[in-house]
Formats: structure tokens, sequence, C-alpha cells
RNA sequence: GGCCCGAUGGUCAAGCGGUUAAGACACGGCCCUUUCACGGCUGUAACCCGGGUUCGAUUCCCGGUCGGGUCACCA
């Protein structure tokens, strides 16, 4: 038999993580087995429709690859793909389940409802609802209907027994169907609730295995007893742990935490965004770190799957980026850090490409370029203590006499390639017998006036060029000479 | 509160009755080195508690603790 998974999100205008590892597990559930991957949008709430959100969701599955074989955009056989398109559907399985005796009409309105509630001393019986419409007569449920009055179509659980389903990552789970509200199935708006909705769409698409977060492993029984109500085969159950800001919260946009989008803006990568959710819940068969998608769709197997949530760490996330970073092709990461280097540097006869193949291996997140980057285009105002550098054994003595001495060296070097600044500076170590560091650090200092820089001396004399070197070491001989 | 689920270093995580309890991130140290980084080596650090079962429990069972989920005409 085929696997086929959906993805079924409600359009919110962006992509929680924790969503986006659900659907990222249902394309690997499903193409791990050569199956189909379903993309379901679920708007049956009206009251929450957003503007241009399901737009976010195709971008997102584009982005990262988890292509879909059915959807709203590209149709299928199971079609429509939109809930609330699919609106003709639910109250007919609602009545036909009415029929069997398996559901009934409530005309009950919302005050009797919440007066219901309310009634209840909270910590006492639970707020079930009290089948106050269960007991109408025919005549009773055409009498209101003809009125117009208002109602809601409730599932009928049973009172006795227990109910139990299977779980692929926590196993059996077994309730008391005394415990089982009679929830409502069809709104009285005439919409089904996601409840019922997603239990007729996943069995008319035949989606063989339901894949959601574990906040819906409590209501999982209620929709295998519709299911059974119906007389449809249950699907194969697979429930994911959350995915946490801290031990106490789960990761939420609304609380500030980031959405794949906000992310992907902060210069994380779409293929480390995927690589480390896929990591966030689910571990390979080998100590493999590093995945591409297609590699995941190779690697993945669902007993692979935790069960216990997990905190999304971003300095995890930081570090993976930065190899995926290191890996990649020189001119592709040129690319791809382009815009963000020309933002930086506004001086035009600067060879940005040296300047990428520098800062490639020292790069975690793209939003780090500008700051690395800033004092090519201007020598910032630097403290000469920065010339004071223990392990490369400089004083600000020290580096004033190397920056003298490496001046005239390089004043007279004719051409002005990295090997031929190399050379003169080795050189001029060998003759003042001292110790490498102790003329390149100076060097390096005076020409970025920072304390870190992406490259060495020579890299960035030759970045830099003959002009703007010579000029900044005299800036910063004439530094080291104001102190005395 | 009822019901359901979970619990291995700070974090992600292997582990499926017998192990010196992997690995990765982060952190510390060392080496390399013209800084930082990269790379290499290395260190600190964990089985929630109490009872069973067993020759033997991190692993199985029960209880507790802690944490999460759920109890909507939201999904």
């Amino acid at each position: 038999m085929e696997i086929r998974t959906r993805f079924a999100p409600s359009p919110t205008g962006y992509m929680h993580i924790g969503n986006l590892r659900t659907a990222l597990y249902e394309y690997l559930i499903a193409k791990s087995q050569n199956g189909k991957f379903i993309l379901r949008i679920e708007d049956t709430d009206q009251e929450r429709l957003v503007e241009g959100a399901t737009d976010v969701i195709y971008n997102t599955l584009k982005m990262t690859g988890l292509k879909h074989d059915e959807g709203p955009d590209i149709g299928g056989e199971y079609g429509p793909y939109i809930q609330s398109e699919r609106m003709g559907l639910y109250m007919d399985y609602a009545k036909e389940l009415i029929e069997k005796g398996q559901a009934y009409y409530c005309f009950c309105s919302k005050e009797r409802l919440s007066s219901l509630k309310s009634s209840n001393e909270k910590g006492d019986a639970f707020a079930k609802y009290d089948r106050h419409c269960l007991g109408l007569s025919t005549e009773q449920i055409q009498q209101n209907l003809d009125a117009g009055i208002p109602f809601v179509i409730r599932q009928k659980m049973p009172t006795e027994g227990t109910t139990t389903f299977h779980d692929v990552v926590y196993g059996d789970i077994t309730v008391e169907n005394e415990e089982l509200d009679d929830q409502i199935l069809m709104k009285a708006d005439g919409y089904p609730t996601y409840n019922f909705a997603n239990v007729v769409d996943d069995h008319l698409m035949k989606i063989t295995h339901v894949v959601r977060g574990s906040e819906y492993l409590s209501s999982t029984p209620k929709y295998n007893l519709l299911y059974e109500a119906f007389g449809w085969e249950a699907p194969v159950y697979v429930h994911l742990p959350a995915v946490m800001r801290d031990a106490h919260n789960k990761l939420s946009k609304r609380h500030g935490d980031k959405s794949f989008e906000d992310l992907v803006n902060e210069g994380y990568l779409v293929e480390a965004i995927v690589n480390y959710i896929a990591l966030l819940g689910w571990s390979p068969s080998d100590n493999t770190e590093i995945f591409s998608l297609s590699e995941l769709e190779k690697a993945f197997t669902i007993e692979g799957l935790s069960k216990s949530p997990s905190i999304f760490d971003i300095k995890k996330l930081t570090w993976l980026n930065g190899e995926y970073i290191k890996n990649m092709k020189p001119d592709d990461f040129y690319i791809l850090a382009e815009n963000r280097l020309k933002k930086a540097i506004k001086n035009t006869s600067l060879d940005l490409k040296k300047i990428a193949l520098l800062l490639q291996k020292r790069l975690e997140t793209l939003n780090d370029i500008p700051t690395l980057v800033d004092f090519f285009d201007k020598l910032p105002e630097y403290s000469t203590e920065l010339y004071i550098h223990k392990k490369m054994k400089t004083t600000k003595e020290i580096a004033l006499s190397s920056l003298k001495a490496a001046l005239p060296v390089l004043e007279n070097l004719s051409v002005w390639t990295e090997t031929a600044i190399h050379d003169a500076l080795m050189e001029l170590v060998q003759t003042l017998e001292i110790k490498n560091g102790q003329l390149l650090w100076p060097v390096r200092t005076a020409l970025s006036g920072e304390p870190t820089s992406p490259g060495g001396a020579m890299e960035l004399a030759d970045i830099l060029g003959k002009q703007e070197s010579l000029n900044r070491i005299k800036i910063g001989i004439s530094k080291l000479e104001n102190e005395n």
C-alpha cells in the first residue's frame, strides 16, 4: 500500500518552527517509503483567516524543498485541498452519523453551555456536556429546525468501556470512554470543527499516516471512535513531541520566538535550518549530523523519533549554519554574501571576492558579515592598547619600531600581491631577528584597527591596496608616537 | 482538579538487563598559527526519587516527584 501523509496547516501568516518540523517529518515518512506528501489547508476557522497567509505556506515548502505531490496549487485526485472549499461534504457525513445513532443535534445556546461550565466548581466533576439535547424526539428536532434555531451536531460517545489506539511513537494508549465529551462535529455556522473535518478529509484523501503534534494525543480516542462509527479504517498515528523554548514553554511566535522566515532573515541558511530541526526529535542510526534533504530521505526511519520534548538550541543551529557556509563552493558563497558585502563596503575598488574568501571559513551566520568587514571601508578609531599582545610578544614600543621598519619595505614594493607582501615582510622578520608575530601583529592591527579581523597582515594588505595600507600604517605610527 | 504523556551531562542525543554510559553543541585547556577563526588533541559534566522483579537494573513493573499536553461552536 502506498504511504500517504499530509501537512495540514492553518494559514496563520508565518511558518512556525514546530509546524515546519512536522511538515518535514511528514515529508520524510512518505518519501523514505516512496510515498506521497499532500498539502491541505485547514481554514475552517473563519474568524482567524489571515490575508496572504497561504502564500507563506507555499513559499516555505518551496524554499525548503518539501515538495508536495498534491495540494491546492497543483491539484490532485482527491481535491479540493482547501477545507473551506469542501464545505458541501461535511454535513452529509454528519447526517450519516446521526442516522447511525452516533451523533445528534444540539440546540443548546452558548449561554446555557457556559453556565453549565461555571456551575462546575473547578476541580469538580469534569465539564462534559450534559446531553441535554440527546433525548429530543424527532418531532422536537424538526420543530426546532423549522423554527430556524441554530444547532450544532455532536458526536455521541459511548458511556462505558475503554478506547485504545496505537501510536507509533507512544505505543498503545487507552482511555475510559466516560472521560470523553460529546464533542461538536458541525458548528452553528455550518462549518465542521477541526475534529470532524480532519477525520473526514484524511479518510477521503486516503491518508495512511496521520502525523501531528502530541497535543492531539488526548483527542485521538474520539477520532478513532469516529472512524469506527463510519466503519472506516483508522490511519497509523504518529504523534510528535513539542519543540520547546525552555523547559516550561513551547516555542511560540506569539511569545517572541523566531519563525522560519525570521531565521532566514537573520542569515541562517534554509538547508541548515532543515537539517537542524530534523535532528530535533529524531536521530539517525549512526552519528551523522550533516544531512541534506535527500540524505534525510534515505536515512529517515520512524523508529528514530523520540517521545520527549526538545528545546530549540540556537547555538547548535548557529554551529551547523557555520558548517554549511564552510562547505559551500566559494562562488556559491559569494553569491549568497554579495548583497550584505556591498551594503557594508561602499568602496568599490576593494575586491569583494577576496574578502568573501576570507570570510567564508570564519562565519556563522550571514548577518555577521557587516561587523566583520566594516574596517575595510573605513579604519575605525582604535586604542593603541590593541598593539599589546602577550602571545605575539608585542608591546607598544615593539609595535612602533616594527611599523617603522615595515613602512619603507612596503613602500618599495613594486608588485603588490599577497605573495610579494608575504616575502617582503618575512624577509624583514629575518633581518630584524624578531618573531613573526612581533612584526605581523602590529601590521595587522594598523591595517584593521580591530582586535580581530578576517585575515592576517598580508591578506589585509593585499586587499586594501598599497596606498591605503601605507596610509593606515602611517596612522598607526603617529598614534604610537603621540603616546610618548 | 480529572485524564493522557514524558524524564540520560547546561542543550540535542545514543542506549533497548551485564557498557570504562557513545557522539554533537556549548564551556575550559593545549597544539598549530600573523589576530580571531578553521583544523587537531584534550578536560569538566548525566541515568529524577523510593520500592520491587532479577545473579544483575539507566534499561522491566509499581508508587512518588517534577515537567508537558488536554479538558472550546481554535486548530
